[in-house]
DNA sequence: GATCCTTATGCCCAATATGACATAAATACT
DNA sequence: AGTATTTATGTCATATTGGGCATAAGGATC
């Protein structure tokens, strides 16, 4: 954002800043976050490249298409946990979870 | 394992494998478990390297030392996303956390 | 705009993970 | 050896996450 349209926001009575300023999270709830939503991109990606909808993929995990949407939404009801096994399930190895961790951006 | 080992035990009646092929794993659940060893290992490190106590850590996270313990053991009732957040809590970039999973040894 | 396919959202309740506690086992210190 | 500190293991009630289902909402094709 530009410091002019910031400044003209802030003026005007707006509050500017990121998303976790807003939510009040921590910086480690922040990058906890950050880290779920890196894997909810992955998997929607993973997803479509094997041309799959969220349908065949709840087959293919033993799961719901339902949760398979909410995975890829990012819903907070949905743990990191399901989220790295659906991928290993889509072929993912070890190591493409970590490139998809560490596409998360650094915290100033 | 030397090939002549192998060949001895096999001949005595031994099923001699990996970890995995014992229990039955398929590749991707041997996969998911690799990781959270390795989260665990990190986890450790961690802690020791900050001279913390298993208490001291349960106190940091809100968490119980059992827990603690757990998460360290590799225990199959504990969750990535605990190891994940507990990591950090002790100060772990996602970049770490991608460098923790990525030392998962590749599978052939 | 009617039909079909896909994805999103809300709700059950069954399954699993949680913190807490007790206590055993291991380790360190004198 | 005895004691204090740390870590491991088992259990329990409570909370969170799970699959399944219904249904709404979006998007494409006719």
């Amino acid at each position: 954002m530009r410091a002019d349209k910031r400044e003209r926001l802030e003026a005007a009575g707006w509050r500017v800043g990121s998303a976790e300023e807003f939510l009040g999270l921590s910086p480690q709830e922040a990058d906890y976050v950050q880290v779920k939503l890196a894997l909810s991109l992955a998997l929607r990606e993973r997803r479509l490249q094997s041309e799959l909808t969220q349908a065949d993929l709840a087959r293919l995990v033993q799961s719901s298409q339902s949760r398979i949407a909410k995975m890829e939404a990012g819903d907070p009801g949905v743990s990191v946990d399901l989220l790295m096994k659906s991928l290993l399930a889509l072929g993912a190895s070890p190591r493409d979870l970590a490139r998809a961790i560490d596409s998360v951006p650094r915290r100033d």
